[in-house]
DNA sequence: GTGGTCTAGACCACA
DNA sequence: GTGGTCTAGACCACG
């Protein structure tokens, strides 16, 4: 799983991790019974204190998405509603309107857009690649 | 223009006004010229203070998205970027990379996103248009 | 860097900060990647509220002139214009044309005029060759 | 008497109008006497709220600066402390010195600078003879 | 009525 | 300890 921080939007960090493994959580991503990443390597990773994904993982904990072994690590849990397609689309949709936006506001034409989106996803695969 | 504030997604309530007031004024919904809400009325309608909404305005007047005179109003400006090529497209590969990273984690494959940002692309042009 | 406030000046006391750091920037009083002096101390020291120098600080990062870390600190950024040629220009003139007209009222002719302005150059640019 | 109002910097509109009518009544640009132009037309010709210009006058005159004979007009009076050239140079080595620093934080080069110098001066100068 | 500045003080996120 | 957000309320400049 790759985890992406901005440290600028505003939205707190640990809150951030939480939602992208809920997403990943509810989409299939992660499996049922599968390991998170443990907090320090993920933390270094991340460039973020320890506290900051201790209380990711806490949050999640509490909400009851996963389960924190002491000693053995952090498992997801079953029941997790799935995700519908349709809400996963919503959940894009949202993201997807502000890149459209600023491109808007940025007198960014579709074409030079959609290259750059293009772009971007090339260059996030070969990232995912290499964390293989 | 509909303002709507979550006081619980975590974000920060004059960074989710300037991100709403940046949709509606590159979707159309609010025309070059036209004067935005006071502020006063505003906070109060919101049910957050005053400081909150100017920060909010004062945000977009930084950005160039809208004009400010004391003592008469808010107005929404002609859209012209200040900014270099680089640094739009700096910007705007923030933005993109969010949604390619929300992507991922709902995993949703390479051509399904590239058709929704199609879609969402054409949704907007087709309310720009509109809104004329 | 030493900062100074003049209460009566009518000017805002955080544009006067936003001047001085500025100031003490382009001039190699404060280098590049250099921390700035923390709020709080400084808000103290000035007798001004926290929110006030906050607020400095929060105009001189929108203006890409320092960088600010929250948990960390604010610190001097590497200087690259973000803005286009032409936005350049209209910044530079703004500036220009206050100290013409102040020439003018002053009964400063174009020629002693033009003199302060090579002589004023000639200081700042030995000052920044001194600070390296 | 050409003056010039920024409604965006932050310094009250009728603070720059006392400065700028001190400066010239201190420099000979006005002389003990003259008529200042009258309230109205000046408040029309700056697109300012007439009771701003009122206000200035209001200041200059309980500065001793100037005297308003109601019916008749505001004049200058006598008395005023001439600037001596180092009291003048020193207020325009201050404008001067905003308008170099922002060329540097804009990297735009000496030359540059000189002929933009040049050009604004021709340009107030033009406006100057056309005022006539 | 409009927006702008400042103070004072609370709470949060993070190191 | 750092900076960031928000509230509450005062006063100013301006129309």
């Amino acid at each position: 799983m790759l985890l992406q921080i901005d440290f600028k939007s505003g939205k707190p960090v640990y809150l951030q991790l939480v939602d992208q493994i809920r997403y990943a959580a509810a989409s299939g991503g992660l499996r049922t019974g599968e390991a998170l990443p443990s907090i320090r390597p993920l933390a270094e990773e991340l460039r973020v204190n320890r506290n900051t994904v201790a209380k990711a993982y806490a949050e999640l904990e509490s909400q009851g998405v996963i389960e924190t072994i002491p000693g053995k690590g952090c498992f997801l849990r079953e029941n997790n509603s799935q995700f519908t397609r349709s809400a996963r689309d919503k959940i894009l949709t949202k993201e997807i309107d502000e890149a459209v936006v600023a491109a808007h506001h940025l007198q960014v034409d579709r074409d030079a857009f959609l290259a750059l989106v293009k772009e971007r996803l090339d260059s996030f695969e070969r990232k995912v690649k290499e964390a293989k």
